[in-house]
RNA sequence: GGGCCCGUAGCUUAGCCAGGUGGAGCGCUCGGCUGAUAACCGAGAGGUCUUGCGUUCAAAUCGCAACGGGCCCA
């Protein structure tokens, strides 16, 4: 039995329902059912376990949930492990934070196994959290055995993946500048690298040239610190270089700078006059020049420091660049290609080594100042000042970066960058441009990855070197370690466990692991086929393997995009998924991103709070193209529950009737095409064919705003605000009228479809209807909403003709009531008539085969409809005399002329003047521009204009609209007064009507038998003479008549 | 500084691909409805379509440039 509905109450509803969804183990069911369907494998890009979710986390969960639930309902066997990035520096800085660190050497004091253990709790406990923030959203996704970055078989994925990158010979070990965090002392990605604006020292330094008195090649930094390291300057080949004489404090110098930057460079040292010596190309430009801090850094006077030419120089500052190939990538790279030595003093923790002479022990950090006052004491400083730029900090610590030439892991992704570029070609991109623009644009300019890390928590870079000949292996898998070292147990494969593991070269000598750990991208990288358990599983991959679809944010392009599709070329030289769809950023109202510093966040438990999960959910999904960003807004929010409550209310309303009459729905396709169905059931029953069609070719593209926001224009414009208005006088008929019926069943049928529409996008409230239209009914049926088959069109329900004359017919009613409210004629007053004038033929046809519905909603006794183009004959016509015409032909008699057009006919005189061009009045022939038309609207007819023509409404009075005006309102009075009561529906009454006004006491009394039938009245009295009384007794103003109601129990 | 995306009413947006009188919802004002009712419906006001230049008979739509926002990079 169907059970009647409460008011929507989103949170508790959502709370039940995934409390029955546990109870039955629903997705596990429902993954079950679609075993034997066609694969779909899903892989869950791994949320970081560190705080907690937030608004773009959630959207990126509810965008995979939608997706997965509609491929399921479509009858796909899903794989859809959910996966957790566990590892890495993030997570170590946070566990520092609690301890209370500050650098390595306390967790090295603290120990290595300990601190490791303390980061696995951390991200498990996160873990945790996190998942229960996710399944509050309705997100299905197997959080039984999800993919976790720090277990064993999936470290074995990253290993295994080395090895191949090992055996392809795409791994290297070599000295490359690193972005460099000198507080975490490690190496980090580019993609950890965040910039922001800093001011920084902006100096101009004279370097001696060598051999040539008092000569000096000028050149800008805004890193004094990396002047220790000084080894060459890069001139552009092709800019004009000059040498100038210049004066300053009576001291004669000579400077070189480009030409063009001349002029800055005398205003920055506040050189008054110059004089140009010489000017000389970039590539002619050949010098020597001595080291400026030779005398600190001893070290520095056994380099060569020349002059070397190098295209990416710019035309700012002086033209001339500081080049220290062991602190900069691009000096780096000069360094390398003229064999330069890459000379770097500067340690891991950011302090001056022993090379650095004079500066050893000191901290960059505090250096710049001291080498400006050495450089100044030795009259090199051409001038010093701050500028603000951006810069690179480490995106955990927030520690601005260096640069340091270090020996790191390499992945040489580089030698595979034009088979990934034919790779992309091969994905299937929503939006296209992710791929062919944005994806493709990043890989053709990436570089090698360096993949090691100095530090903890992490997956150890399984990496064995030869203490004594340098030979390098790869382990795959702990198997191999421990049959390789003869190791028996192995608890886990985190630090310290591998550590302190050798084996035994060929060369007979030790062989060492080397200390780092990944790059923690790394981990993610291999999530498709660590997801599978691979390599430890085999049939799996080759049954799954690559992804069919993945899904994240467009910050992922560089990220998990990129790390998947590098490590996929290294293991199996092709693309680890096969569509990729991009999504946006949330950002907030004003379209800022949100961040903690800016107070402007939103986090999804507050939305759940106040409209519930639902909400949220068809909210993120509706509200932009899924590519774009989202501006966050609460007001929009509050329009989506909204549109879930009016669901709810549509849902809910024919509910008590329905049980009242004990419908049962079992047999519906049959009396769907056996009952007497008026043309508005067909309508909405097309219409809903027509709403299935349009979420299938949106879902098609991944196009989730399309497939939501149709369903919510059907849910409020069709269903709601139009077929539920336009049945429910048939809802409270007698028992079993069959035109009743057939209004419950395609009610029933459209309910039960749409239960399934919204089933991928809002879950809970589709689960809950389904439970009681469909279950409560069928015990056979499907357990839940999700185990049912996505809904097909019908074809045979289809009537797009209907769709277009019902189109026709709201717009008429919307102009009547427009036409109603410039008279001030209430809806519940019936007018005597309509009439409508079209423009065209379609408007005829609509009235014609509707005309009871229009009746009906425009309360009109009677629907004139005129002929396609026909004026209303009983409009009148003013005729507005043209004065300047009629003037000089009628002179004197002008004024005759124009009182007889006043008085006379103006349809008479319009026909005569279209048909002829002349009037013949008593006073003389008028001519058609002596006069113009207007239309004449009679008092009691007021129009409106619609798309196909004009709808015009005739409110005169009559006894008997005024008897049923009147009779309505006292219905309408007594409605809520039984409302007031809290009556059941059924329940009887009897009431008594106390009218002073005799006249409209007797108009009532005209229609009282259908005042009784509509207010369930078993005695009615109404007149002017006699007293309201009963339970309720009440004074009401009915357009200034005054009424007493009374109303009471039979 | 570069790549990609976005900019339409006070707010959130459709229309842009394929040029032809800019549509909605929210909010506001006014009105209506009343057995879905702490709900619902209608009407009205509200637009330099970010700006400028160009192509075209015609530009929100196509092109170029600038400005503002986002992501990524340098």
């Amino acid at each position: 039995m169907l059970k009647e509905a409460a008011q929507y109450d989103a949170k508790n509803l959502e709370q039940n329902i995934r409390k029955f969804w546990d109870e039955i183990d629903a997705y596990s069911k429902v993954r079950e059912l679609r075993k034997n369907g066609k694969r779909f494998f899903f892989v869950d890009g791994p949320p970081y376990t560190t705080g907690r979710i937030h608004l773009g986390t959630a959207w990126n969960k509810i965008i995979k949930d939608s997706i997965l639930r509609y491929k399921s309902m479509n009858g796909f066997h899903i794989l859809d492990r959910a996966g957790w990035d566990m590892h890495g520096l993030p997570i170590e800085v946070k566990v520092e934070g609690v301890l209370g660190f500050k650098s390595k050497k306390d967790i090295e004091k603290y120990g290595v196994g300990n601190f490791v253990a303390k980061c696995k709790e951390f991200a498990l406990s996160h873990r945790d959290e996190m998942t229960l923030q996710f399944q509050n959203l309705g997100v299905w996704l197997n959080w039984k055995d999800p993919y976790m970055t720090l277990r064993d078989e999936y470290i074995e994925a990253a290993w295994w993946t080395l090895k191949k990158a090992h055996e392809k010979k795409l791994l290297e070990k070599g000295l490359r500048v690193v972005n460099w965090c000198p507080r975490c002392e490690t190496a980090i990605a580019d993609s950890e690298v965040e910039y922001s604006d800093v001011t920084d020292p902006s100096i101009y330094i004279k370097f001696p040239v060598a051999n040539e008195e008092n000569t000096y090649i000028v050149i800008w930094t805004t890193t004094p610190w990396t002047i220790p390291a000084n080894i060459a300057v890069a001139v552009h080949p092709s800019f004009e270089y000059v040498k100038i004489k210049v004066v300053k404090d009576g001291k004669e110098e000579i400077l070189i700078m480009a030409s063009e930057l001349m002029k800055n460079v005398m205003k920055q040292g506040r050189y008054k006059e110059f004089e140009v010596l010489e000017t000389i190309l970039g590539e002619e430009l050949k010098l020597e020049y001595k080291p400026p801090l030779g005398h600190k850094v001893p070290k520095q006077n056994e380099f060569p420091h020349k002059v070397y030419m190098a295209d990416f120089v710019t035309a700012e500052n002086t033209g001339c660049v500081h080049i220290a190939p062991g602190h900069g990538i691009d000096d780096f790279e000069l360094g390398m290609k003229h064999k330069l030595p890459i000379f770097c003093p500067v340690g891991p923790d950011g302090k001056y080594t022993e090379e650095a002479g004079e500066y050893k022990g000191m901290h960059v950090r505090d250096a710049n100042k001291v080498v400006l006052d050495d450089l100044k004491e030795n009259n090199l400083l051409l001038s010093s000042g701050t500028i603000s730029h951006r810069y690179g900090h480490c995106w955990r610590c927030k520690t601005p970066i260096i640069y340091l030439a270090t020996e790191q892991w390499f992945l040489r992704v580089t030698d595979l960058k034009e088979k990934m570029l034919e790779e992309i070609k091969k994905v299937k991109w929503y939006p296209e441009w992710a791929g062919t623009a944005r994806f493709a644009d990043w890989v053709a300019g990436s570089r090698d990855w360096c993949i090691s890390r100095q530090r903890y928590w992490g997956i150890p870079i399984p990496v064995w070197v030869c203490d004594f000949c340098g030979n390098v292996e790869v382990m795959g898998t702990m198997d191999e370690l421990k049959s390789r070292s003869g190791v028996k147990t192995l608890s886990d494969l985190h630090r310290p466990n591998v550590d302190n593991i050798h084996i035994k070269c060929k060369c007979g000598a030790r062989m060492s692991r080397v200390p780092d750990v990944f790059d923690v991208w790394f981990d993610s990288a291999v999530a498709s086929w660590a997801t599978l358990n691979f390599p430890r599983d085999e049939k799996a991959y080759k049954e799954w393997w690559p992804a069919d679809f993945i899904t994240e944010g467009h910050d992922q392009t560089r990220g998990w995009f990129y790390s998947q599709m590098g490590a996929s070329m290294v293991s199996f030289g092709k693309a680890p998924y096969k569509s990729v769809l991009m999504h946006g950023f949330t950002l907030d109202t004003e379209g800022k991103k949100m961040s903690k510093s800016l107070g402007n966040v939103v986090s999804p438990d507050d939305v759940i709070l106040k409209y519930g999960a639902e909400s949220l959910r068809f909210y993120v999904l509706s509200q932009n193209a899924p590519w774009e960003d989202l501006k966050f807004s609460w007001d929009e929010v509050g329009n989506i529950h909204r549109m879930l409550n009016i669901l709810w209310n549509v849902y809910r309303f024919p509910l008590p009737y329905m049980i009242l009459d004990k419908f049962n729905p079992a047999d519906l396709d049959k009396k769907l095409s056996t009952l007497p169905l008026r043309l508005e059931d067909r309508w909405i029953l097309s219409r809903m064919q027509s709403l299935i069609k349009s979420v299938d070719l949106a879902m098609s593209e991944y196009n989730l705003h399309k497939a939501t926001r149709p369903i919510s224009e059907f849910i409020l414009e069709d269903l709601s605000r139009w077929y539920v208005q336009l049945i429910r006088p048939r809802t409270w008929r007698e028992a079993n009228d069959p035109d009743k019926l057939a209004a419950y069943y395609t009610l029933y049928e459209v309910l039960v479809t749409i239960t399934k529409l919204i089933a991928p996008f809002t879950p809970h409230i589709s689960e809950e209807m389904y439970q009681n239209l469909v279950r409560n009914i069928n015990h056979k049926a499907p357990a839940s909403v999700h185990l049912c088959e996505w809904v097909k069109p019908r074809e045979n329900f289809i009537d797009v003709g209907l769709e277009k004359k019902m189109d026709i017919i709201r717009e008429l009613v919307e102009s009547s009531s427009n036409a109603r409210q410039k008279l001030k004629r209430k809806l519940r007053w019936p007018v005597r008539r309509i009439v409508i004038s079209p423009k065209n033929e379609i408007v005829n046809k609509a009235v014609e085969s509707l005309e009871s519905v229009l009746k009906e909603q425009t309360n009109a006794k009677e629907i004139v409809l005129l002929k396609e183009g026909e004026t209303w004959e009983e409009l009148g016509v003013e005729v507005l005399p043209n004065h300047a015409a009629l003037g000089p032909a009628f002179k004197k008699d002008a004024g005759k002329v124009i009182a007889e057009l006043k008085k006379a006919d103006g349809r008479k005189i319009k026909k005569a003047i279209l048909e002829t061009g002349q009037y013949e009045l008593k006073a003389g022939i008028i001519t058609q521009e002596m006069v113009s038309f207007k239309d004449l609207i009679p008092p009691a007819i007021a129009s409106a204009g619609f798309s196909q023509g004009e709808v015009f409404v005739d409110t005169e009075l009559t006894r008997e609209i005024e008897s049923e005006g009147y009779a309505r309102e006292v219905i309408r009075r007594i409605q809520d007064m039984r409302k007031e009561l809290d009556l059941a529906v059924e329940e009887a009454i009897k009431a008594v009507v106390e009218i002073k006004d005799e006249r409209v006491a007797a108009l009532i009394l005209d229609l009282k038998d259908f005042i009784s039938g509509e207010v369930r009245a078993s005695s009615l009295s109404i007149g002017h003479e006699i007293e309201a009384e009963g339970a309720l007794v009440k004074d009401w103003d009915v357009e200034d008549v005054k009424m007493k109601i009374g109303i009471g129990r039979k």
